[in-house]
DNA sequence: CGGTGCTTTGACATCGCTCAACGACGGTGG
DNA sequence: CCACCGTCGTTGAGCGATGTCAAAGCACCG
């Protein structure tokens, strides 16, 4: 769990307070949620497609992914999630899965009933609200995905991952400087991205002759933050971040 | 409005009931909603990048497109909405949009203050879970175009779409038979599918030598359903649409 | 020291883009 | 009624970005 959360909750407390809307009750109601822990091995299905799960999951620690099978074994990544994320909040309302949530990397999971988050939401509409905030963040995720799909060429697509992963990291303390973890391999960046693992590799090249990141050891690097905004025409609006978290001024943040 | 709806409410109550969920406070609750009624032009925008909106808007006849401005002059547009759809509930809990909502067609738009709803929500916990459930479903639509966008090629995709749209308008009874309205251009289909006109216009030439689909004046009609839905690799299960609207058999449902 | 999984590289094929032109159609004004 | 114009759809030729296939390098680990 990344520093200064000290229980599972209370890290979700915070998340959904970034609004800065909660009072007491709704906090408290948060800390009280009652849970369950896992940990969950690399590679391994939390939630299946045709699945009618009947908790949500929270994850405390470690990479999770979203994605959709294809016929012939192809499969499109959907979405990445990190600490303080909840991949499965639409299983709320949708009652049947479409897809799949797996881990990427062994990791650690809160996991909390469907009708404990239904008794709460009764009592508190503005913790209802937070928690609708958080699917409609993802939906915005999603919308800059598509147009990442759609408009940008395997150059700004990357870059644009890149950008998006390391200020969500940032905003939840798990960036230290210009730098932060990327577990995905490049074969699953490129299942995210709609490339193949092959010209993936090759975009990852120009990036880094062209100075603009390094990547290694799972660990990213970002050389030249102005640089690589600019090729990934990264515009930070739909992150929905604290305004405090997102201008990055390479002078204000040295590594 | 399609036929058998009487007023703008009834067309959402209708929608938002149909996980049958809503009791008769609920359904008077939606019934009374203040709303006020506009027209527009077609290519008008209704939100724009930076906005932030004070009412949702529901669609109650004509086509609308949310849609990404990029630099140069290119957009992506990020998904259609026919009669009964909400665009952008998701301004009431996202203060700034990170996008634009355009006419697509002349159409007629009804006003919901966010106000108006927020206080319907308080009292209401069901009808939130209504309301929150059909921007979930957006985001299923979302989750899908990434799909085809990031790994079908340009035939599925346009299939994909194809498939989509015909199901949605049948779930509101726009369609009649295998056919169904088709208002976006060539250059909008490919503004939402990550292609160019150029490109589009040939995958349709394809798709209509093979027999799969025909279009012309605005209308849509499906040929050959199984073939078009095999193309497209197309699954509905994250339309979530009512058990009864999904299921196609060309034999049951002649032209 | 021999796997095993990940990354890197090369040669070649292909899908979709670009640029440019033409055609079809409907509206509008003379 | 016809000439004109704008919008949309259609087609061709050439090119560029990305995919495919195949193999080799490399690191980690038992």
């Amino acid at each position: 769990m990344p520093a200064g959360y000290s229980t599972p909750m209370e890290m979700l407390a915070r998340k959904l307070d970034s609004s800065g809307r909660l009072g007491e009750a709704e906090r408290a109601a948060v800390l009280n949620l009652p849970h369950s822990i896992r940990s969950l091995p690399a590679r391994h299905d939390i939630v299946r497609f045709g699945d009618q799960p009947s908790q949500c999951c929270l994850v405390l620690q470690g990479w999770v992914s979203r994605y959709a099978a294809l016929s012939e074994g192809g499969r499109q990544i959907l979405s990445f999630y990190v600490a303080g994320d909840m991949p499965d909040l639409q299983s709320l309302h949708l009652h049947r899965m479409d897809h799949h949530i797996a881990s990427l990397t062994s990791c650690t999971i809160a996991f909390i009933a469907h009708d404990a988050l239904h008794r709460v939401f009764r009592r508190y509409p503005t913790l209802t609200g937070a928690m609708w905030r958080e699917t409609l963040i993802d939906a915005a995720h999603y919308r800059e995905r598509i147009t990442s799909l759609g408009r940008r060429q395997a150059l700004g697509r990357v870059a644009h991952l890149f950008c998006e992963l390391y200020l969500r990291q940032r905003a939840v303390g798990l960036a230290s400087g210009l730098r932060c973890p990327m577990a995905p391999k490049q074969a699953e960046m490129a299942d995210a991205l709609g490339l193949t693992s092959v010209h993936l590799n090759r975009v990852l090249r120009t990036l880094r002759t062209r100075g603009l990141v390094s990547l290694s050891g799972g660990t990213l690097t970002i050389e030249d933050w102005d640089e690589l905004a600019a090729v990934a025409e990264f515009d930070p609006t739909f992150l929905n971040l604290d305004r405090s978290v997102v201008p990055i001024r390479e002078a204000a943040d040295p590594v």
